[in-house]
RNA sequence: GGGAGUUUAGCUCAGCUGGUUCAGAGCAUCUGCCUUACAAGCAGAGGGUCGGGGGUUCGAAUCCCUCAACUCCCA
């Protein structure tokens, strides 16, 4: 034989997709006579690379697609990159900086162009990787967020939105990056404990020079830029101060005392101090209350003139400062140890600044609202349905978008600010210069405009992606082209519950918003890929295996069913190399089966009807498991799917089935059990390829020569038909039987090569005969017969028949007596638990006619049973 | 502090409207085998009070209450 017993996976993953590609077969365009079936890829960062969660979720989504492509439907899978403003920037700072080029020496334009000369060098490397995985995107259809097309639709979406009052500008406590010198969302923003200090701070009583108020901060750098003292009007303790006024330590300014049951009576001192610059709950009790905002922050952290003292320091340089001058000046009370959760930026690390700004903002309460109908009444599916609840949760509590960044690297805010004070918003300084001069009755020139310096959230482009990948121009006609119009919307979303807020909950906006209808069927959320102690994988903590690495080592279809094994839709997937080992075993399974099959010489002589009934069993097995994988797939679950598959592949076909027709060492075997072999061998590959692409069309086309038409990637999923399950069921029991006489050698230490007689003493023979070779073969025998009870025979009973096989003096009495009494003695409890039942009344009258049947049913088979071993056991003596 | 979720074998998970698919699967473990497709394999085996407690019911992994542990989201 001349194929290799290990399959080498490189060869054919490089062969097969090259062959895919050039013959254009993952290709889709408008076919109104075919049902479309179109995924739109969550688009990775274009400057990232492949990780293990672009692993699973793609695969899932390849899964899909390439099942629906067999499914006869006119597949389309759309894929792109994303320009992420804030992790491109930061990545194009961090490499100029390596150079020696600071970002603040550069023009917009200059650093555009520094990022654009990147974007062209390097971006899109992970699209490359996504094809060494086997992803049948539409490569040609490769969208990037920042194309012009895509780039003018989120221009023409602000303007309209703009239009229609939902956006606006306002002044907002945001979370500010000092280092990233951005504004982020909360969603940007991770919590993190972290050690510090709690100090104590005397505030003296204005007018009493021997009375003061003590209050607990972590921040006592902020002291300048109090407002007021809150304490809380329940509070007996500061009963006695209530209208007075309070001096800020150091800067001596009076500020009054206020009350409000916000405060917490038992945190800390019992009162606080208000600092409405720089802290959002402060914020707002300055709202009501209606008290000044002080802000002693620059953008960058340092201290202002505004804070009178340690001007120019960092703030954390400050705090040092400011609570030795406190200790100096003897307004320290105490200082504490103190952990606290502080918001870090999901970029840079550098810690959160409250920060009042000037930002732009989406209205979310009125345009949420379609979106947050579709997906509570299910015209939207997540799957697992669990996250319904969190989808609800956030939409209850939706805040207004803050959409502005101060970055460079994205979709710059088409609003452009006129020498009155006021703004336009319009898609080019043209349109804006024309509408300012109509609007205000000016004279204004290009010159006279300048256009806002902020760019807009990444998410305001991502948002559109369903609807912009196919027509760019729509959110201006109103009119989709005939692309949107026949791919949209899509059938299913692969993504991370991580991003449904970010991500997915805002397409479901813009779809209705643009569309009027949902951007998507289904949305199946994948988990996150941890390591073995259950860390999330992540470069920093370099714990994540390098993807192209393992699809080297384990084979591109042994990674994908390796990732697939063992993560249910919102379940985390706990990562472990032996999960790709299982999927390159799996592979090599099917390879050699593949070989055994083909390594047959065929005699056309031979007769074959004998192999009839295993290959009835086969296609009967097939059909069921077919129902199974079926249903799995139509309620998203992979996993459970591709067990489904395993197991039919591994057990019933490799195991059984083929072992079953196998013909006897170097010996032919007939056309007609060969012939149907091979088609059956064929119906497993198509099960088998949108797991596993490429060993599958590898083999498909090893069978037989075919043409590019007939290649497995568009070759029909199989038809599902009616079972028969009988057939099924006394196949089972036939391999029971054939188990137990397998595990009586193992037991007596006999090979398997030794023959055994087996007797059965059955109602219905019918079950054996109809396959007497298979279970001759199987269980290695020298003759099966029915009848009566035979001596000196081990037993064992399936399902109420009784198996003899006689050992001859070999037989140990007392060990055998053993086993029947123990099996004896299980059987009577079961009956006793069956026979109480029946005797309570009011189950018999309580429990379903179904219920009642199948109890008596146990009754019989019980007794039955019970019957068999005792007479085993008396012929024993 | 508010909300949501999870808890079933050593690990990862199924278990639908209470009742034979009811205690399951895969992996791991143990035993024996290099039996000519495959040791990346074959044949067997063991392993769980379904987180604890209480309740409803003829009957509970499944429904209710309560406690505990863990996870996530919002503050």
């Amino acid at each position: 034989m001349s194929i290799a017993s290990k399959y080498e996976p490189a060869a054919a993953e490089a062969k097969w997709y090259a062959y895919w590609m050039e013959h254009k077969l993952f290709s889709s365009s408008v076919d109104p006579n075919k049902e479309p079936y179109t995924i739109v890829i969550p688009p990775p960062n274009v400057t990232g690379v492949l990780h293990m969660g672009h692993m699973l979720n793609n695969t899932i989504q390849d899964v899909l697609i390439r099942r629906a492509r067999m499914q006869g439907k006119n597949a389309c899978w759309v894929p792109g990159t994303d320009h992420a403003s804030i992790a491109t920037e930061t990545k194009v700072v961090q490499l100029l900086k390596e150079q020696g080029i600071d970002k603040k020496d550069l023009t917009r334009e200059e650093f555009l162009t520094h990022a654009w000369d990147w974007k062209e060098k390097y971006g899109g490397i992970i699209l490359e990787q996504l094809k060494k995985l086997g992803a049948s995107c539409d490569w040609d259809r490769t969208a990037f967020t920042m194309d012009p097309g895509l780039s003018n639709a989120v221009l023409s979406v602000f303007v309209d939105l703009h239009k229609k009052g939902k956006i606006y500008r306002g002044i907002r406590m945001v979370n500010w990056d000092p280092k990233g010198q951005t504004a982020l969302s909360d969603d940007e923003v991770i919590m993190k404990e972290v050690a510090s200090k709690l100090f104590y701070i005397n505030y003296a009583i204005e007018g009493s020079p021997t009375e003061f108020l003590t209050i607990a901060t972590t921040r006592p750098e902020t002291i300048m830029a109090d407002v007021a003292i809150c304490i809380n009007p329940d509070d007996k303790r500061f009963t006695h101060l209530k209208g007075k006024r309070a001096i800020i330590p150091l800067i001596n300014r009076s500020i009054p005392i206020i009350e409000d049951s916000y405060v917490d009576m038992e945190f800390g001192t019992g009162c606080l101090k208000v600092t409405p610059a720089h802290d959002l709950n402060d914020y707002e009790l300055s709202l009501k209350h209606k008290l000044e905002v002080i802000d002693i922050l620059n953008d960058d952290g340092t201290l202002n003139a505004k804070a009178q003292l340690l001007v120019g320091e960092d703030r954390f340089v400050a705090r040092k400062k400011i609570g030795k001058l406190l200790e100096e000046a003897g307004h320290l009370q105490k200082v504490d140890e103190y952990r606290s959760n502080v918001g870090h930026s999901e970029r840079s690390d550098a810690v959160i600044e409250p920060k009042l700004s000037m930002q732009w903002f989406l209205k979310m309460d009125e345009i949420t609202q379609p979106a947050f109908k579709s997906v509570m009444d299910d015209v939207i599916q997540l799957h697992p349905p669990k996250f319904k609840n969190m989808y609800r949760v956030w939409m209850e509590n939706v805040r207004d978008w803050c959409i502005s960044r101060q970055l460079w690297w994205g979709h710059r805010i088409p609003a452009y600010y006129l020498p009155n004070g006021e703004y336009v918003v319009a898609k080019t300084a043209e349109e804006a210069l024309a509408l300012a001069n109509t609007q205000f009755g000016t004279q204004y020139s290009l010159a006279d405009l300048r256009q806002d310096e902020d760019v807009l959230d990444t998410w305001f482009s991502s948002w559109l992606w369903p609807i912009s990948v196919f027509d760019t121009e729509v959110f201006t006609t109103g009119k989709p082209n005939k692309e949107l119009s026949y791919y949209y919307p899509p059938n299913d979303l692969v993504t991370a519950p991580e991003i449904l807020f970010f991500w997915v909950a805002r397409m479901v906006i813009a779809g209705y918003e643009y569309m009027g209808e949902k951007p998507f069927k289904n949305v199946y959320l994948t988990g996150i890929v941890r390591d073995k102690l259950g860390r999330k994988m992540s470069k920093s903590l370099g714990n994540s295996p390098d993807p192209l690495d393992l699809i080297a080592q384990y084979g591109a279809d042994g990674v994908r069913t390796g990732m697939l094994f063992s993560s249910p839709a919102g379940n985390d997937l706990p990562y472990d190399d032996k999960l790709v080992e299982q999927g390159r075993n799996f592979a090599n399974k099917i390879w050699n089966a593949f070989r055994l099959v083909k390594g047959w010489e065929i005699d056309p002589n031979l007769d074959g009807s004998a192999n009839a009934s295993s290959i009835e069993w086969f296609e009967q097995r097939f059909q069921q498991s077919l129902s199974e994988i079926n249903e799995h797939f139509d309620k998203f679950r992979i996993s459970d799917a591709l067990m489904a598959t395993y197991k039919l592949v591994w057990d019933d076909f490799c195991a059984w089935y083929l072992e079953m027709i196998k013909p006897a060492y170097q010996q032919p075997i007939d056309q007609v059990t060969y012939d149907k072999t091979l088609s059956l061998f064929e119906d497993i590959l198509k099960l088998l390829h949108p797991f596993m692409p490429f060993i599958s069309e590898e083999l498909w086309h090893q069978i037989k020569e075919r043409t590019v038409e007939e290649s497995l990637i568009l070759a029909s999923w199989p038809e599902s038909k009616p079972f028969d399950s009988q057939i099924t069921a006394d196949a089972a029991q036939v391999f029971e039987v054939v188990s137990q006489i397998r595990n009586l050698r193992a037991s007596k230490g006999m090979s398997p090569k030794e023959p055994l007689a087996l007797s059965i003493r059955t109602q219905n023979p019918g079950v054996y005969t109809q396959f007497e070779s298979v279970l001759v073969k199987l269980a290695n025998l020298s003759s099966l017969q029915f009848g009566e009870q035979v001596e000196q025979a081990m037993s064992f009973v399936i399902k109420g028949d009784e198996c003899f096989v006689p050992m001859g003096g070999s037989i140990d009495v007392e060990a055998e007596k053993a086993n029947l009494l123990k099996e004896l003695e299980y059987t009577q409890g079961f009956l006793a638990g069956v026979l109480k039942k029946l005797s309570n009344e009011r189950f018999v009258a309580g429990a379903p006619a179904q219920v009642l049947d199948m109890e008596r049913k146990k009754q019989t088979d019980a007794e039955a049973k019970i019957k068999a071993l005792e007479a085993s056991l008396a012929q024993l003596g």
